[in-house]
DNA sequence: TTCCGACAGTGGGGTCGCAAT
DNA sequence: ATTGCGACCCCACTATCGGAA
């Protein structure tokens, strides 16, 4: 199959909104598609690389060489370039890789070339990603979709999910089983103000788990063989030793666990997020790194004990097995109750003990891998400041022609200046962005066409965010964690804006 | 007819590893 | 040694579609 049948295809879906149409494109394509090449299709249409990634993003494409004018690429033929880009490493790799870029936009049209930079730049922008390719794969291999989505659960890959049922139907979909040593996408979860009401939206009893702020990790053991993964599926292992040891102290060597792993002072109250992130990346030295900086693991779920899938039982089974396959050290704390106020209790003394707030979970819910189903829901504290937007940058996709990302700066009262803190673009209606770029413009004291518009630091917003963390870049020596836009406070003037001093308070000492 | 679940898009700060400078 | 880039850790929120109620 030729790129361009993608390409056209990819403009046809992103031009029509309605999902249900952007489903037939898609599924008339892999219907077209011959088996060779099937895996590479699904993957380009929504958005990934059989290779996952190469090393090659939007800087890397600023410069493209002239596109041909005669459509002749095929997909074998792209996907062979990518797998040659991918294996260049080492010194003067730059140099090869820039080569075969040059070489592979060279064989490409205009329309092809625009493809693929959205595809590698992972901004591909047509309004389907896993979702809508998993009705049309649904579609065009005539299996309900309901299969290839238990078989995405379970496979953790939807090109090789694709590929299958476009082979097989929903036999071979049948044929793709928990594995242990291969990841499962992880279950997430919804968010609700207060433990109130997310109990309120579970309904009766539920279980209430503290939320720990460090890394999600799966672990997987099978004999004395262990396996740890992240949310996307990555292999962390070698970085993480003391899980490792961690499982194979335990009794049963088949399990698959969820949980997470984080790094705690020696009183026992976790580290700020930064340090375990830190830990958790390093690949060099780790076990000096773990002298300085032991991680522990804390785990919530089973998805396999001693044998038995679990993905498929309630909440309240899946958690009987765990506790009987891990001691309870290693288990997150866990209350399980209906009443409102044993619930705040308990997330109350999550937060006392320096921990990011709960996670509610409904006793019946089976494992919903990979989806944000309503049987996990977690509560987190939430601050807010009064903040001076003092530049907007122009938005981009949907939000073209508004200026979108405000930077946010709080007063500092010594000099009557402001300090900035972060940026935000998160909160914001439509009309809203109407209403600001208006103002912005006529605030406005640089060229209103620069990509950064700066103005005069007259307009305060209420900003939520969930925490204040070190920060490098910015000169307060803080940044904002998840700051987002509450409303606009026309009350308020500048010199009423919240201080550095309350920012400064805000942020955990040491 | 209205409601609501699921999805995609629009970006945020921080950190590490690597190649180039 | 420093810098820039890519990848990935954490993520919140709104608009939209289309099936459920």
């Amino acid at each position: 199959m030729l790129l361009i049948d993608l390409a056209r295809t990819s403009s046809a879906v992103a031009s029509d909104s309605a999902r249900l149409a952007k489903i037939a494109h898609l599924a008339e394509l892999l219907g077209r598609v011959g088996p060779d090449e099937a895996e590479i299709a699904v993957a380009y249409l929504s958005g990934e690389l059989p290779q996952r990634q190469i090393g090659v993003g939007w800087r890397t494409l600023q410069d493209l060489p002239d596109p041909r004018q005669v459509a002749t690429a095929t997909l074998t033929q792209i996907d062979s370039f990518l797998q040659r880009i991918k294996a260049q490493t080492g010194a003067g790799s730059q140099a090869a890789r820039r080569a075969l870029l040059d070489e592979l936009f060279g064989v490409a049209t205009r329309q092809e070339q625009s493809f693929l930079q959205r595809l590698l730049t992972g901004e591909l922008r047509q309004g389907a990603l896993d979702g809508v390719m998993i009705e049309a794969i649904a579609k065009a291999s005539g299996a309900p979709s309901a299969e290839v989505r238990r078989a995405l659960t379970l496979r953790g890959w939807l090109p090789a999910v694709g590929a299958a049922a476009l082979r097989g139907g929903v036999e071979e979909l049948r044929a793709f089983k928990l594995e242990v040593g291969r990841p499962v996408a992880p279950m997430l979860a919804q968010s609700a103000p207060t433990v109130t009401a997310a109990l309120e939206k579970i309904g009766g009893a539920a279980a209430v788990e503290w939320k720990l702020d460090g890394v999600r990790v799966q672990a997987h053991r099978s004999g004395d063989r262990v396996s740890v993964f992240t949310r996307t599926l990555d292999d962390i292992t070698g970085q993480v030793p003391e899980l490792v040891e961690a499982v194979l102290t335990l009794p049963s060597n088949d399990l698959v666990l969820d949980g997470e792993v984080l790094a705690l002072r020696p009183d026992g109250r976790p580290e700020p997020f930064q340090i375990t992130s830190g830990r958790v990346a390093s690949r060099t030295d780790v076990e000096v790194q773990r002298k300085a900086v032991p991680l522990s693991v804390f785990f919530f779920d089973a998805l396999r004990a001693d044998g038995a899938d679990l993905l498929d039982l309630p909440d309240e089974e899946r958690h009987a097995a765990l506790a009987a396959a891990v001691p309870a050290e290693l288990l997150t704390p866990r209350l399980v109750t209906a009443d409102a106020e044993d619930g705040e209790a308990f997330f109350a003394e999550a937060l006392r003990r320096g921990h990011e707030g709960v996670v509610v979970k409904s006793p019946q819910t089976p494992y919903a891998a990979g989806r944000r189903g309503a049987g996990w829901i977690k509560v987190k504290p939430r601050h807010t400041l009064d903040l001076v937007v003092l530049a907007a940058e122009w938005g981009s996709g949907r939000r073209r022609g508004w200026l979108s990302n405000l930077h946010l700066g709080a007063l500092d009262p010594e000099t009557g200046g402001f300090v900035m803190l972060g940026k935000t673009f998160k909160g914001l209606t439509d009309e809203l962005l109407t209403w600001q770029t208006e103002q912005f413009l006529r605030l406005a004291t640089g060229p209103a066409d620069d990509w950064v518009v700066t103005v005069k630091p007259e307009l305060v917003v209420e900003i939520a965010f969930d925490g204040v963390q070190r920060s490098s870049r910015y000169p307060g020596g803080m940044a904002l964690r998840f700051a987002r836009v509450l409303r606009y406070r026309p009350d308020k003037r500048a010199e009423e804006a919240d201080t550095v001093a309350t920012v400064r308070a805000i942020m955990p000492q040491s």
